[in-house]
DNA sequence: TTTGATCCCATGAAGTGCCATAAGACTGGT
DNA sequence: ACCAGTCTTATGGCACTTCATGGGATCAAA
């Protein structure tokens, strides 16, 4: 991981009874070279999974966005989608954040939390969940992008990140 | 905490018997990061809401815009409807404001508050209005917006600051 | 004196930081 | 290759702080 530039891999962390849990400390480095120590997460597209960004990634999209058209209606909708819908979780010392109640419900989690890496973020969601939307990304790879994974040299064998 | 530049996140809170309702501590902390000790409120476009600012960020929208075209209509029903609808109000040492019986109604709450935030200034309303709000913006967004959360070409990838 | 606003204090709940521990990964040395 | 020691990470618990909120006191205007 010396080096990574994005999110990548699976993990599965338990939530304790103050709705607290660790970031993959991968994750947490990636975030910290950014210079954060906290992660802003929004209300993906899909259902049942919550979107986590390094805060200038959410801030910077808004500010390209305003800065085209500040009065258009698109740009309302999208800074209230954004602003409106986003939770700051600051991390501890120990790379902890809390999620809170309503944030539990929205994700369907109560005692397990998988955070899935997604290039310059990640996901939150639930364990089974989580298998859904793996299984069906493969399954839609498969049928559109059958050449993108072709090796052009020599195939490697590798392990995926994560615990999963 | 550290260095949040925008509203954001939703927030609901109480008001009590004498209208009074806490400001959110973090949306507290970034009106007093701008020397503030009050917000202004005026009524939104959207029907039930209420729109806060800094004072400073309702002065420049002014500002910018008089520059523009000082004469025009424009300007003059705009200054008309930024100063003359607005409301000042200032909280106390415990971060409360007073939400008069009139603007109590204008946003149709009674007992309850939502502060959402909206980038650079943040909104009223109640909490059923509130959830429509932004699954409207939710909705709207996907639809017209889909490419704005897509990943950019090389989108937080950072240089590692020792080793490659 | 009544009403409404402002301030001050009290309290419980939630949030945050700090420390402890256990399991696993990695180290270096032999 | 093996083992001992160290480091990292995930996770639990405890303590302290901050925050939201209610109630009462004070002050002012009507």
């Amino acid at each position: 991981m010396p080096g990574a530039n994005y999110f990548s891999g699976s993990f599965t962390h338990r939530i304790d009874g103050k709705g607290r849990v660790s970031i993959p400390a991968r994750f947490r480095a990636l975030l910290e070279d950014q210079g954060d120590s906290e992660m802003m997460i929004i209300p993906s597209y899909k259902d049942g999974v919550m979107e986590a960004f390094p805060r200038r990634v959410l801030e910077g999209i808004f500010e390209r966005l305003e800065e085209k058209d500040p009065q258009s209606e698109e740009v309302e909708d999208l800074a209230t989608y954004l602003f409106g819908g986003a939770n700051t979780l600051s991390f501890d010392k120990d790379g902890r954040v809390v999620l809170s109640p309503e944030l539990q419900d929205a994700i369907g989690v109560t005692d397990q939390v998988v955070f899935m890496g997604r290039a310059d973020r990640f996901y939150l969601m639930s364990p089974e969940r989580s298998k859904e939307v793996l299984e069906a990304a493969r399954i839609r790879s498969r049928e559109k992008h059958r050449g993108a994974l072709a090796p052009r040299r020599r195939p490697t064998a590798v392990q995926p990140d994560g615990d999963t």
